[in-house]
DNA sequence: AGGGTTTGTGATAGCCTCTAACTATATTTT
DNA sequence: AAAATATAGTTAGAGGCTATCACAAACCCT
């Protein structure tokens, strides 16, 4: 599965059959590592469980990568373009923050360790790729293309102000402030509802997460 | 410093010589550990690095604590305790919402990786105890008292009415479903922003984090 | 001062990451 | 086809960790 960005074009033997296993043997690595980090949570990830598990011996997983961080890196781009993936395919139908929201909840439900490997405690030490907050970018396009139709019916907040200086982050969008403000509140609403549901938070609480986030959604959508 | 809830009150020797040099000792354990999450992240952690920092070999330390997850359970629970009891200073002058925020995020950015130990990712296997439940039981209620004033102006939501069966966590306080629901809010966005803060996300990204916090904040008093 | 408890020690087992030296196999070049 | 090179795997080992055990030393209390 998943075989995407792979085909080579014109010229169909471009991959050598080293390559192609290498490349194969690298997606089973990750695959495993994905079970792994579903069922104990990345911090617990073996690069020697998974080589066993594979049925060869330990050091033999570093032909493949340099060591237990750079396969974590791999797993969390591999992470940030599922999402984005997952956005964008939401998005096909035309731009809709409901259905965006939907399908990050969707996304993140389906494997909550996935999820927090993006967004879940940072290890102070670490430092993202480059790549990956491209990747971000992608999915903060989406969401600002997601927000445009329903803006300017909130008065400008003193805060739209300060985000008029500082639109980097917007990557030449042509939208107003508030709805780069619209875009970063239903970032982190959205995060703060799911964050805690996927952490067990709301476990012992008696009511629907589900209903919760429904709520908070709607109050997003007619502020 | 800390010191909190120590005295044993009437017999003040209630104290053996013995158990005063073990709390000690536990106490030091702990300070090095926070050095260590603070530094380095709770995943970190290790029984053996603190105990040779403090002179002594390896498994003495397994005399305090029957494990690292022992420890890291007596962390998570301190954590809890200092949030609440920092809370609960925040409302020593009356409810009040803004006053809470603000005293949540100040806690937060005083030790970020404190923070994720309550709130950032959870790893599978791992139960709290008991009573960090009570513990943040009390913070709910400081929530809800501090939600109870400024209530009743937005419309009920259908989700309230979910709430209306639901309201086993709010521990019997008085405040109709409107109001546990506010305080769920207050929760859900505070925590969206705050550790988004935290673990970096708005990093390159150029506005500033207590600007948004405030303005979230603000909407969150005045919807 | 003696006796039981408690604290610390080193040894050990069993994980882990990661490096290094070596072998076997596959690919590429002559 | 044969030789040279590159690559995939192996075992051995250093050094880290958690955790258990048996044992020695210190201590508190009667």
């Amino acid at each position: 599965m998943a075989e995407a960005g792979a085909k080579a074009g014109a010229k169909a033997g471009a991959t050598s059959p080293r390559e192609r296993y290498r490349t194969q043997v690298r997606a089973e690595i990750k695959e495993r590592a994905w079970e792994q980090i579903a069922s104990t949570g990345a911090s617990a990830l073996s690069i020697n469980a998974i080589a066993k598990q594979m049925g060869m011996s330990g050091p033999a997983l570093y032909r493949y990568y340099a060591g237990r961080d750079a396969l974590i890196t791999d797993l969390i781009r591999d992470a940030y373009r599922s999402l984005a993936d997952s956005l964008l395919a939401a998005s096909a139908g035309g731009p809709d923050l409901a259905v965006l929201a939907n399908a990050m909840r969707a996304w993140a439900l389906e494997d909550p360790q996935r999820y927090f490997l993006i967004y879940g405690t940072p290890v102070p030490g670490y430092h993202a790729p480059d790549d990956t907050t491209l990747i971000s970018g992608e999915i903060m396009a989406l969401l600002l293309d997601a927000c445009a139709p329903l803006a300017a019916d909130s008065p400008a907040a003193p805060f739209d102000a300060h985000l008029d200086d500082h639109r980097e982050w917007a990557d030449g969008h042509p939208a107003p402030s508030t709805v780069l403000h619209r875009a970063l509140t239903f970032w982190t609403r959205i995060h703060g509802v799911l964050s805690l549901e996927l952490a067990g938070h709301f476990a012992g609480m008696g009511f629907d997460p589900a209903l919760l986030f429904a709520d908070e959604l709607d109050r997003l959508l007619a502020p």
